[in-house]
DNA sequence: ATGGTCGTGTGACGA
């Protein structure tokens, strides 16, 4: 079973990528974050063999979940504070496995209220997390984290040292959450540096290869057995008119 | 040292 995960930048400037995708990747499961609008293909999504799920805002973040099999939505929201309207979180199940899609926030600038939802939505996301553990609940989460986990994760530490995706609370924040017994899929196949899935449009950073390892997979205990794969797929970061982010995909041996 | 690039929606702002 193939999962993806996928920072789109705008569903509406990228619907033909993430139908490309689809159809190259054959994912099983494929989640996407920062919609950047209401407006979804629904219709040639699900003509392309997937269900479809989405939350999504005016502008701004957005995530949705597309699968091959039919799905029940679980949670729409991160509980934890009634008063935030941001779409950042899909949690689906298919056969007693949660499938959970994040847009974590950025947080920038580091110190500041920007920073601070982003401090706060990880501790929810932590409290969220326990509770699945504790109920033996096994799990998936995918997306776009805004954290570069350690220094090998970036091509130059000292230039993101006080940046929010770096900021030693947030790699603290992302420590602890490890620290429940998740496991970081990328890093059980490679523990190499220069693997980046972000890499911005300025500066040729992309001809560069200098980018970012933002875009992750966390397995819950109990779907840490399953593991049999998790990649970096360059490919569509190479596309014309290309998101920012590339893919990150994850293979599992759900059949015991 | 500075600006550099996209996307949304048509203002600046977010990343």
């Amino acid at each position: 079973m193939k999962i993806a995960s996928w920072n789109v930048n705008s569903i509406k400037a990228r619907g033909d990528h993430v139908l490309r995708y689809l159809r190259e990747s054959e994912s099983d499961i494929l989640m996407v974050q920062e919609l950047k609008g209401l407006e979804f293909p629904k219709e040639s999504i699900e003509a392309a063999g997937y269900h479809s799920h989405i939350v999504a805002q005016k502008a701004y973040n957005g995530v949705a979940i597309m699968s091959k099999t039919p799905f029940d939505v679980v949670q729409e929201a991160l509980e934890g504070d009634a008063s935030d309207e941001q779409a950042r979180y899909l949690e689906i199940k298919i056969d007693d496995v949660h499938y959970i899609n994040i847009y974590l926030p950025n947080g920038n600038p580091a110190p500041g209220t920007k920073y601070e939802y982003k401090l706060g939505w990880m501790k929810r996301l932590k409290h969220r997390v326990s509770a699945l553990v504790e109920s033996h609940t096994p799990f998936i989460i995918g997306g776009d984290f805004n954290v570069i986990p350690e220094g090998k994760d970036c091509h130059d530490p000292k230039t993101w040292k006080d940046d929010a995706l770096f900021h030693i609370q947030t790699r603290k924040a992302f420590r602890s959450l490890l620290n429940l017994g998740l496991t970081d899929a990328f890093r059980v196949f490679n523990t190499g540096d220069k693997n980046y899935t972000f890499w911005d449009y300025q500066a040729g950073a992309w001809q560069k290869n200098n980018g970012i390892r933002i875009d992750h997979f966390l397995l819950s205990p109990l779907m840490a057995d399953k593991l049999e794969n998790c990649v970096i797929n360059k490919e569509p970061r190479g596309w014309d008119k290309p998101s920012d982010h590339t893919p990150i995909e994850l293979t599992l041996k759900l059949t015991p």
